[in-house]
RNA sequence: GACCCGUUAGCUCAGUCGGUAGAGCAACUCCCUUUUAAGGAGUGGGCCCUAGGUUCGAAUCCUAGACGGGUCACCA
């Protein structure tokens, strides 16, 4: 169990001074015997007031002429410069020490000894007390050193916030998954790659806000908490509203939503926010996940793809990334246009599906079964279709890829086509095999909408799909208001950061992923029995091995610990 | 949900055939005024994930469980 158990004890004991949190082990007494000793000194280890100072990529630029010098020694004792930062590195030689600070914009080093700090200063406070971890100011001027690195020459040195925890090891760093997602923070100081795709990530969402902002739409919020489930095919999370005596669903998308917008004259919205789906967790699935969706009235679905183009270009170009991303194993060439290929034809030329095969229910059932492939047969002949595309097709969808006009039965919220009514209106985007976004030509037919829902209620009573779509008679009536012929899609967005930075799990883009609750931080009085928790102190002893106590009767303890389990 | 792998010091990891628990980094005490994972000498630090079982004896073998990772299934 890699996450250990840290013991914070609440020394209730000590009541006259309002006692402190006391981590429970050598090095966090250690550091926190050290703040007490800056305290002596007189100095806060974590005061106010404290600004920010030169950032170290600034100390590089803006000094860069001292490499050039042609003096004995490279130095400008002129410049006074101030930095801030984490120690990552500390180096002490004596009456001399070096140490790496790192900023938001990464590492710098700084040069300190005991004859340019204030008298004494260098000794007590600076060597003794500062270490890795703690968050310093350091001013002084900048120099060369012998080895060519530019570094700052301190004639003062200041605590900003003494770091009671430490740090995992300088080499190896931390590596331990579950750490990692757990306590980000540490992930994000000790592994600066990690930074670095959550400041993608950032990026990518501000590129697509911009986007969409500069082609007219208008950003809104709509509802989390929904009375009823709607936009997609999930099981949604439950919660209840005290004051209402209502259940509320956190949303499965905002789909619904968007669409009354569009009846009530919005006619391009956006909005980006969190969808939650009380579903499997895995490496393309967290329970709560960001899409953007967007509705484009007097729009069609062909003119989204084209928008789809136009926004990966947008995004391609703004974050100057080549035309061809390594994603793992693979090279995926976003050159636009990207592919189209119609649903049924990618079966057969993509899928490799015999032709005479993929309109044909009892053949596809055959040939499912054929495959190894489990299937209820009570599925329509749209869902069949679907499990010969999702088992045939999707995982061979590496350059991205449009498949357009899917089976109507699957596609509930979308409009029929007027050449075939079997077909809905509608692509999805694929690329590295996973589906990416999903776009159509809205239903804005009330009566159509409403024999949709009701048809897919009857698939719940048939197939037993916990997930089909609920009626949502208060949709129905919006559209029966009028809509406008409206286009709407949706693009995941962890998704499009995983493809764009080349990583494999979502958990790696989402800045704290879903995980099932660590082994409770305890609390337990100072002085107990590590196995019962007696806390009599004169039927303790201490253990002989480490720190803690155990009971000197043993059978006493263990009937107490029975007890504890009842 | 099924299967596979993992869990040992703050971190990264060894631990042979079942026989008193190991290293590097970090910490502590010294030496060291231009280092680059600084170096040198010494010291301290373990509920070996948890609970049962086998055994004279378990980090090690067995059973169950917890948490994590992976593969598959489910899920657009």
């Amino acid at each position: 169990m890699p996450i250990k158990t840290i013991i914070i004890i609440q020394n209730k004991s000590n009541q006259s001074t309002g006692e402190h949190l006391i981590f429970d082990n050598q090095y966090i007494q250690e550091r926190i015997a050290k703040a007490e000793r800056l305290r002596e000194e007189g100095i806060n280890p974590y005061p106010a007031n404290i600004t920010k100072g030169m950032p170290s990529s600034e100390f590089f630029e803006h000094f860069a002429y001292i490499k050039e010098l042609d003096a004995e020694e490279k130095k400008d004792e002129t410049q006074t410069v101030t930095l801030t930062g984490r120690i990552k590195f500390v180096r002490i030689m004596g009456k001399a020490a070096f140490a790496k600070i790192e900023d938001s914009d990464g590492l710098v080093q700084i040069y300190y000894n005991r004859d340019d700090l204030p008298g004494g200063y260098y000794n007590n406070v600076a060597k003794k007390l500062f270490e890795v971890g703690d968050i310093i100011e350091a001013t002084g001027f900048p120099f060369v050193t012998q080895t060519g690195e530019l570094t700052l020459h301190c004639k003062d040195l200041k605590i900003v916030s003494k770091a009671i925890m430490p740090l995992p090891e300088k080499f190896h760093g931390l590596t331990d998954q579950e750490i990692r997602y757990r306590q980000r923070y540490l992930d994000m100081i000790m592994n600066p790659e990690v930074k670095e795709t959550f400041i993608m990530r950032s990026k990518i969402v501000s590129l697509v806000r911009r986007f969409f902002e500069d082609h007219g739409f208008l950003e809104v919020e709509t509802p989390m908490m929904h009375p009823i489930p709607g936009g997609a095919n999930a099981k949604p999370f439950v919660t209840h509203h005290n004051a209402l005596g209502v259940d509320r669903y956190l949303r499965i998308a905002p789909e619904l939503y968007l669409k009354r917008l569009t009846v009530g004259g919005m006619e391009a919205v956006f909005e980006i926010n969190r969808n939650f789906r009380n579903e499997g967790m895995d490496q393309t699935h967290n329970p709560e996940f960001t899409s953007i969706e967007f509705y484009w009235a007097y729009h069609n679905y062909h003119d989204l793809m084209k928008l789809t183009e136009e926004l990966f270009d947008y995004i391609f170009a703004q974050l100057q990334l080549p035309k061809t991303l390594r994603y793992g194993e693979m090279e995926i060439d976003f050159t636009t246009p990207f592919a189209k290929v119609p649903f049924i034809e990618s079966l057969t030329t993509i899928g490799g599906v015999p032709e005479d095969i993929t309109g044909d229910r009892g053949k596809i059932l055959a040939y499912l079964k054929e495959h190894g492939v489990e299937v209820n047969e009570n599925l329509t002949l749209g869902y069949l279709q679907a499990e010969l595309f999702d088992e045939f097709v999707e995982g061979k969808l590496i350059n991205p890829t449009f498949i357009t006009d899917y089976p109507i039965d699957i596609s509930p919220l979308s409009r029929r086509s007027d050449e075939n009514p079997d077909i809905a209106e509608r692509f999805e985007l694929f690329m590295a095999g996973k589906e990416i976004a999903n776009g159509f030509n809205e239903l804005n037919d009330p009566l159509d909408q409403y024999e949709r829902f009701k048809a897919q209620a009857a698939a719940k009573e048939a197939t037993g799909d916990e997930e089909a779509m609920h009626m949502d008679l208060d949709f129905v009536r919006a559209l029966g208001h009028g809509m406008t012929p409206t286009a709407g899609e949706g693009i995941g967005i962890d998704r499009l950061v995983m493809m764009l930075t080349d990583n494999h799990s979502i958990r790696d883009v989402i800045l704290f992923p879903a995980m099932k609750p660590e082994a409770a931080l305890e609390e337990k009085p100072e002085n107990a029995c590590k196995k019962c928790g007696n806390t009599n102190e004169d039927e303790l002893k201490p253990a002989k091995k480490g720190k803690g106590f155990f009971c000197i009767d043993a059978a006493a303890c263990k009937r107490r610990e029975q007890e504890n389990k009842k």
